[in-house]
DNA sequence: GCGCATAGGTACTGAAAGTTAAGTACGCAC
DNA sequence: GTGCGTACTTAACTTTCAGTACCTATGCGC
């Protein structure tokens, strides 16, 4: 079984384990994505809006909001009217970001390995009924 | 801003981009974690049951079903009676393990900084109101 | 032959999540 | 002065998630 280190360092079992806590913060369907778009440069609301094809606007407040208040993400206020707020990577959003590189590049490298992995699950699912 | 290669890798603008369809699956709330349980040696449902604690029975079959769909863990029935059924990582599985691995050290290392930023924000908050 | 064990499947139900649509407050261009 | 844009907030509605409870089939001990 060549599995890697952290196998042992996690115990999932243990309710006080950060794996949990954190796990649901970034395993949630908006939180990376919205960090990506800001880390390519989208500042705004709107902006980050119009890329993230697909999210409600409450959904990215309510995501951004869980993000500042975990210290991924940074929000400043202009306090100007029309409104003007701009979010920005923290350092520590910067470095899950690097943390989760390894991730998409494992995503995106096996995705059609997973295509085929379904094809094949589908057939035998079709050949036994 | 210090951001790694994989922000301009992945588009989640795009509805055909691969990171939506496994962000879903690999950031369900159990996956990672049955797969870290038989990856630690647990291979029959009921081990697996025992040490991932809080998860029901039919979150459990759910989820092996949905990753074995996707070709990362392999089920082995022998057909027996009393049933023996056992669940084992398979290359692809293993290799997300792989993937996944730093993002579990970032969780370990990163935690007491994320309380401190929840502590704080927390503080603005009881501030402002 | 009764109940327990295994490894699930299925149905019902409540809770949680997420969507849509509308409202807030203000300035600016037309 | 009508409508647009910004960045939200709130309410009502819908969908999905997840847990409980009960069901399958079989051999074993008693």
């Amino acid at each position: 079984m060549d599995m890697p280190d952290w196998v042992a360092s996690v115990d999932p079992c243990d309710a006080d384990c950060p794996s949990r806590d954190l796990l649901d913060l970034i395993g949630d369907r908006w939180s990376l994505l919205i960090m990506l778009v800001i880390g390519q440069g989208f500042h705004r609301n709107g902006e980050i809006r119009r890329r993230v094809g697909g999210i409600s606007q409450k959904m990215l407040t309510q995501t951004l909001r869980a993000l500042e208040a975990n210290g991924l993400v940074a929000r400043h206020d202009f306090a100007t009217v029309p409104p003007h707020v701009e979010y920005r990577l923290t350092p520590l959003g910067v470095s899950l970001g690097h943390a989760v590189g390894p991730m998409f590049q494992w995503i995106e490298a096996s995705y059609p390995a997973v295509l085929r992995a379904r094809a094949a699950y589908a057939a035998r699912q079709a050949q036994a009924a």
